[in-house]
Order: structure tokens, then C-alpha cells, then sequence
DNA sequence: CCTCTGTGACCGCAATTTGG
DNA sequence: CCAAATTGCGGTCACAGAGG
């Protein structure tokens, strides 16, 4: 089955960033909080819906006071690849693009119907429910492409999606390598590019350099590893894929804003239990 | 004492910017 | 697209404090 859903509450704290390679659509039912994309922060209220393009990251997170519960659907870009205008949603600037339909919008509100229709599908599988699940998941995309597509020009759209199309084993690349010393230059060797070609392809549409989308994937990677194991924080400072541990102190506070052994006695105080990996 | 964690100074070079 | 200029990352070294 190439769908996937799951109801899910965000904490309030520590959730950490995570990437995948399927695309995502989230339906905040209930409760408020933020989600974040990259640098983006949104404001989340019942009804809105969020999309999520492969390979950007980006976490909920729960207003301490009211925490919110989403339904998540993701499905493998296979699935939707036989029309291209159904792609148009996921392929994106990720700088420029505004991932959530808030929930005053008609396509926000058709598409959490759906999104609801899809959950009970799911619950109760009924004869040939994959079948009704993939032409929910038609429809959902149709209705997006079509509420994206004023928002961003064929031109736009025709653009970002071949160099998407040029990125991807380059991203693939880091997700499987960050955590052994990586460097620009080998990734353009990968792709039979020029350096700087490969810097200005990854800075337009990813919207960040290729040493900082680097420095989060190793990050990231640490505080997942400071959250799941015992291993010693140095241990994991290799492990996540610095050279030594100088470095990783200084990306960790700069982006984490604590410094690892903070971060793990806090984690251990909330039980922060969720972390994903692809 | 040693080990683990964390910080500061410094330097070379790769990454990025700039200017053709 | 390339080359020169600049920036800032990441690596080394040194050291301090906490705790066993």
C-alpha cells in the first residue's frame, strides 16, 4: 500500500526537524500550535492544512495550552506522477512557497473532508479500500494543484520542476553520506556538474546553502541519536558525521540553541518520545 | 587522578560572493 | 561560465569545570 496515515499530537517542545522522500499532507483537526518549514513559522488553527514537498524539513509543535492533533496522509510520488499538473503543489521553491491552506479557505475545507473520508477508509478497510484511498488521494492533489495554481506560474512550476528533478540524487546522495565527511565537490562529481553549478541549483531551490542543509541533516541526526541512545555525546558527535567535537558543540547550540548535554537532561524531564527517521 | 563535557583563540582552506 | 576576492566553516590545540 503506497498511502499512509496517522493521527499524531506534536509536543510542545524539543520535537526535532525531519525530512522524508514521500510527499505529506497534514489536517490540523483540533487544537492550536506552529509548524515549522526550514526558516518558515506558520500560526496553526483547526482546519488548516499543511503540504509537505520530499526533502524539506519541517515539525509541528503544540501550543502548551491547547495542544493540536493532526491527520497526516503520505504517499510515494509514484502515485501521482501520472499527470505532472498533480505534482505542481510539491514542487517548489521552498522559500517562496506557503505550505498551509488555512482553514477559512473552501479547498482547505473540501480537502479535510476528504482527508476525513480517507481515515475511515483506512479504519475500517473495507472490500478493495486501497482502490478508494488512491482516488481520495487524486482527488486531494487535483483540488490542490488547482488551488497552488494560481499562486505559481506554469513557467514557475516548469522550471522548479526540472531542476527538482536534477537535485534529487543529489539529495538522496547527502541523506545516505552526511554522516561521513562530505563535500560540495564530491556531490558535483556525483552529477557530472561544476561546483558552482551544483551551489547555485541547491541555493535556488532549496533556499539554503548546501553547508547548512548539511549542518542540519547532521544535527538533526544527533539529537535524535541524544534522544534514542546512551551513546556518549561525543560518540555521537562522530557518529552524526563531524570531524571533531569543537564544530558540533557550535552548530548544536547555534541551532538547537543549548548545548547537547542540556539538551538531553531536558528531553529526559519531557520524554519527548517522538523522533523520525526515513 | 582521569574522563567527559563544554568553551575560546587561532588558522588554513573550502564555500560563497562578486565582477567580469 | 570562470577567476579572483572574501567570508566563514571546521579543524587543531589548549584549557576549565564537574563528577567519579
Amino acid at each position: 500500500m503506497p498511502v499512509g496515515i496517522i493521527k499524531w499530537t506534536p509536543n510542545s517542545l524539543l520535537e526535532t526537524f525531519h525530512w522524508h522522500t514521500s510527499f505529506e499532507i497534514g489536517y490540523c483537526l483540533s487544537g492550536k500550535g506552529w509548524f515549522y518549514f526550514g526558516d518558515k513559522k506558520f500560526s496553526v488553527n483547526p482546519g488548516d492544512v499543511f503540504i509537505v514537498n520530499h526533502m524539506e524539513r519541517h515539525i509541528a509543535q503544540s501550543d502548551p495550552e491547547n495542544p493540536s492533533q493532526y491527520i497526516f496522509v503520505f504517499f510515494k510520488k509514484e502515485l501521482i506522477e501520472i499527470e505532472k499538473e498533480l505534482l505542481i503543489p510539491f514542487f517548489y521553491s521552498p522559500r517562496k512557497f506557503i505550505n498551509q491552506i488555512s482553514s477559512e479557505l473552501e479547498a482547505a475545507q473540501e480537502i479535510g473532508r476528504i482527508i476525513l473520508a480517507v481515515n475511515e477508509e483506512m479504519e475500517k478497510k473495507r472490500t478493495a479500500y486501497p482502490g478508494m484511498i488512491r482516488s481520495y488521494i487524486l482527488q486531494i492533489c487535483v483540488l490542490l494543484s488547482r488551488h497552488f495554481k494560481s499562486h505559481i506560474s506554469t513557467g514557475e512550476f516548469n522550471q522548479v520542476f526540472a531542476l527538482y528533478y536534477k537535485l534529487a540524487p543529489v539529495l538522496t546522495y547527502m541523506h545516505e553520506n552526511f554522516r561521513e565527511p562530505l563535500e560540495l565537490s564530491d556531490v558535483a562529481k556525483k552529477l557530472d556538474l561544476s561546483s558552482s553549478r551544483v551551489r547555485h541549483l541547491f541555493k535556488e531551490i532549496m533556499g539554503e546553502g548546501f553547508k547548512d542543509y548539511l549542518l542540519h541533516l547532521r544535527v538533526n541526526e544527533a539529537r535524535r541519536l541524544l534522544l534514542n541512545t546512551n551513546l556518549s555525546i561525543v560518540d555521537i558527535c562522530y557518529q552524526s558525521g563531524f570531524q571533531s567535537h569543537n564544530p558540533f558543540y557550535h552548530a548544536f547550540q547555534k541551532i538547537v540553541g543549548m548545548s547537547p548535554g542540556d539538551y538531553r537532561k531536558a528531553a529526559m524531564r519531557i520524554n519527548s518520545p517522538f523522533c523520525e527517521s526515513d
